[in-house]
DNA sequence: CAGTGAGCGAGCTTCCGCTTGACTT
């Protein structure tokens, strides 16, 4: 008897497998199997938006698994996440791997526990086509709106632009952040503070409050002057004394949002880097001894706070054997999810509390270690005990005037004993009070007198919300619903990339193109663009979800409105295209003076002078870094390469050729005063602060690197890398090859027609290994030939070959060949050689026909 | 990596969500 139970992620596969026991074959699907096609719409708009499902590019080698998987075994299990997705997923296998009545059932995961894959499986049941229709209506509602927008804005504004429901309106709250700023009034205020001293000697400070009967705002100098004139010298008296106790509570565990912004306050981790972390976190780290591979958090993609019972049991546990009895507030403590969460897989936390960070820490590395702290700190502190606060606030009188003063002491530490969450401090217009001061007050009484040390007063003005951080950003688009915790990092990506949004230091702004793109969504597409919009939409989802609504319904009511706005744009723009403004740079520019802009071109970002046609100054974008150039003392500035490589070159490049990839320090060479440079040794990776002048040998280690031996294997793997990148950058040169004369031949198109669904164009890493394995020598080393025919024609160039024209064009140069041939030869050669790939690759189509049938 | 920005219109760009590698000089 073998099952078969698939399940989405591998690590987890591995988990449930140990769990269930050799009668199981547990498989991970690794997420989505079955999607819309990329190139087209896919969805019949004519048709009740009937959708065209087909496997997902570079997927069919786990569907072609899975299937023989699922032949072999006597039951399957979809056991894929607990929420509409995993639902929709369960759904497409079932298709893709065509279970029959009796062959499969449906199972669902609430924790990956040994209790709950029990559970789970003793609890089969059929899949819910509710929550699949759910699942359906999202998808193509998405692809609708992202697949007739974005070509939208292609038409009006300019090609490779994009629109969708999610990162639309996360763009959106750029620029209304940033309008908001603009807008912003700041408002003067003023503020006094007395530093007083006790009879005994102890001093603190007091603020102004107000008069006898209530708060006063101090608006200006001359108010706030003819308060410090009348108590400057005169006695101070405490007048009332208030003490209380103030109970803190801990906050939840962590969901991927939440800890996204945690990591990003007290450890500047971008949420990308984050997640990334996590992942390793969650597949497991070696520990050695008793442990051995071990993952040490639960699953990194969560909107949920729920715990198992074992974990808050071990917590217990754990608590009370290391802190003590008091501070285990005697249950489990539970926290409630929010409501637009789907709740799939419990929050984020150890999945063991007994290993402490500080335990594992060697075999960690230094962000693994930090964020395992923060996660494993995180997750025991919300289940101990609240911190007590003793409070005390103190009303001190002068010339009727009050000043107060507030502290506290720790009564009991409760949770404060292992973390504290940190705070934003992005609130709107907040004047710069705050209530109670860490500190506490020296012993006084009421009636004692108090003398004034100093009298300061302050002038303050309000200050604008700050702009959005990459997890203050996510953060907001949790709170309205928008996007889901596998897409909050992704969809930020995407909107840098798009160039919609910019990223200063840690800060978001908008450019000129995501405000203008902004503008004309809000414009002709309120609804989309809405806040609400995603929203409305899980609302109507829900409905779908209890059967109550049709999801062709849903999609029929929301295209109506779409359908008809999207006519209603395209005639009011007509013809127009809209313009985006260049954003404008501090450059001047050194031939007529005018303020440099950025513009794109075929080679990325440049500065050009607005002056155009009659100046036709350019220059590369560039950034001052205060270092000096080690060759000609002028500034070494920061430059992006085309493809996006951060380097360093002298300001005045070509004239000085000095270029770098180190990083220019402000510090300078203690030899001969020329700035230093941060070197990394890439297989080593030691650090070490250089001096690049020439004949100046000055060398300082900051960082030690690995043993030589592993240095060693570093560069092995390095030169191993570049190679398979060679052999991959060829493959696919000669794919490319061959589509264009696939395009050009007609039974060529013939045949890919007749193959109907089959994976087509991308097999060809799938080809190599094939021949390889069957030993079908033709085609395999034909490849092999090439490749390294190219290669060493590489060698004798250039060694970097494969960049842009510009190496290209060096090259040429080199071999004294006339220009423009080099670019036509590859071309010409690919012509060439078409009929080779050709034949490989239909011989492995119907190869791959066969098998999979 | 030292180039670049409109003008003819070929062929192309694009969504959100679920997963994990492979990978950048």
């Amino acid at each position: 008897m073998s099952k078969l139970v698939i399940v989405e992620s591998p690590a987890k596969a591995k988990t449930i497998g140990k769990y269930l026991g050799s009668d199981y074959v547990v498989k991970a699907s690794m997420g989505h199997l079955r999607d819309l096609p990329r190139k087209t719409m896919g969805v019949d708009l004519e048709h009740d938006f009937e959708p065209e499902y087909g496997p997902i590019e570079g997927k069919d080698k786990i569907i072609s698994e899975l299937r023989k998987a699922a032949k072999e075994a006597d039951f399957v299990y979809l056991a894929t996440d607990p929420d509409r997705e995993g639902e929709a997923i369960s759904w497409h296998l079932k298709s893709l791997l065509n279970l029959k009545d009796g062959e499969y059932k449906r199972v669902t995961f609430n924790e990956i526990t040994k209790k709950g894959v029990h559970y789970g499986i003793e609890h089969p049941r059929d899949i819910d086509v509710d929550l699949v229709d759910a699942q359906q209506a999202r998808r193509i509602l998405d692809r609708i709106v992202g697949y007739r927008l974005s070509p939208f804005l292609w038409r009006k504004v300019k090609r490779g632009l994009s629109a969708g429901r999610v990162q639309s309106v996360a763009t959106r709250l750029v620029v209304d952040r940033e309008q908001e700023i603009r807008a912003f009034q700041p408002e003067e205020y003023w503020s006094i503070e007395a530093v007083l001293r006790t009879q005994a000697g102890g001093t603190f400070t007091a603020r102004y409050y107000g008069e006898p009967d209530g708060k006063v705002e101090l608006k200006n100098e001359e108010q706030t002057r003819k308060i410090v004139d009348e108590v400057t010298g005169k006695p101070f008296l405490v007048s009332t004394i208030k003490k209380g106790k103030k109970k803190k509570s801990a906050a939840p565990p962590f969901t991927t949002s939440t800890l996204q912004q945690e990591a990003s306050r007290k450890l500047n981790m971008v949420p990308r880097r984050t997640m990334s972390v996590a992942q390793e976190l969650y597949e497991g780290v070696e520990l050695g001894g008793e442990y051995g591979l071990t993952g040490l958090i639960t699953y990194m993609r969560t909107d949920s706070l729920r715990l198992s019972d074992e974990a808050t049991a071990a917590a217990a546990a754990y608590i009370q054997k290391r802190y003590g009895e008091q501070f285990y507030p005697g249950k489990p403590r539970v926290f409630k999810t929010k409501g637009a969460a789907q709740d799939a897989h419990e929050a984020i936390r150890p999945s063991n509390v007994e290993i402490e960070p500080d335990a594992v820490r060697d075999q960690l590395t230094p962000d693994q270690y930090k964020l395992y702290k923060l996660i494993w700190s995180r997750f025991v502190a919300c289940q101990m005990a609240d911190a007590i606060l003793d409070t005390i606030s103190a009303d001190i009188t002068s010339e009727g005037h009050i000043f107060r003063a507030s502290g506290h002491t720790v009564a009991f530490p409760g949770f404060t004993a292992v973390y504290e969450e940190s705070t934003d401090d992005d609130k709107q217009g907040e004047k710069g009070e705050k209530s109670e001061s860490g500190k506490p007050l020296p012993a006084f009484d009421e009636g004692d007198s108090l003398t004034a040390d100093k009298i300061d007063p302050a002038q303050h003005f309000t200050q604008p919300p700050a702009r959005y951080t990459e997890a203050s950003l996510i953060r907001a688009m949790e709170e309205k619903g928008i996007g889901r915790p596998s897409t909050y990092a992704p969809t930020i990506a995407t909107i840098i990339d798009r160039d919609y949004v910019s990223k200063e230091n840690r800060s978001l702004r908008p450019t000129p193109l995501g405000e203008g793109v902004t503008g004309l969504l809000v414009d002709k597409f309120k609804s989309v663009a809405d806040y609400e919009f995603t929203a409305n939409m899980e609302n109507q989802l829900d409905e779908v979800e209890a059967g109550k609504v049709a999801y062709v319904q849903l999609l029929h009511t929301f295209y109506d409105g779409f359908a008809g706005a999207l006519e209603q744009a395209e005639k009011d723009l007509d013809k127009t295209r809209i313009k985006i403004p260049d954003e404008e740079t501090d450059v001047v520019c050194e031939k007529c003076g005018r303020k440099m802009v950025i513009k794109s071109g075929r080679f990325g970002k440049f500065l050009a002078c607005p002056g155009f046609p009659e100046c036709t100054n350019t220059k590369p974008m560039s950034e001052d870094t205060g270092a000096s150039c080690p060759t000609c003392g002028a500034k070494v500035v920061k430059k992006k390469s085309a493809r996006g490589y951060v380097y360093y070159s002298c300001e005045t490049y070509p004239t000085c050729q000095f270029i770098t990839w180190d990083k220019p320090l402000k510090t300078k060479c203690p030899v001969c005063d020329s700035s230093l440079f941060r070197h990394t040794d890439r297989d080593s990776k030691e650090v070490t602060d250089v001096c690049l002048r020439e004949g100046c040998t000055y060398k300082e280690l900051v960082k030690e690197g690995v043993s030589p031996e592993e240095a060693e294997k570093n560069r092995q793997r390095r030169e191993a890398r570049a190679a398979k990148a060679a052999e991959r950058a060829a493959a696919k040169e000669a794919e490319e090859a061959e589509k264009k004369t696939k395009k050009t031949t007609r039974k060529t198109k013939k045949a890919e027609e007749a193959e109907g669904e089959e994976p087509k164009k991308k097999t060809t890493r799938k080809t190599t290994k094939k021949a390889e394995a069957a030993e079908d020598e033709e085609p395999k080393k034909k490849t092999t030939r090439k490749t390294t025919k190219k290669a060493e024609a590489a060698e004798g160039e250039e060694p970097k070959k494969k960049t842009t024209r510009k190496t290209t064009k060096k090259a040429e140069a080199a071999e004294g060949e006339e220009p423009k041939k080099t670019t036509r030869r590859t071309t010409k050669k690919a012509a060439a050689e078409g009929e080779e790939p050709k034949k490989t690759t239909r011989k492995t189509t119907k190869k791959a026909e066969t098998e999979e049938v």
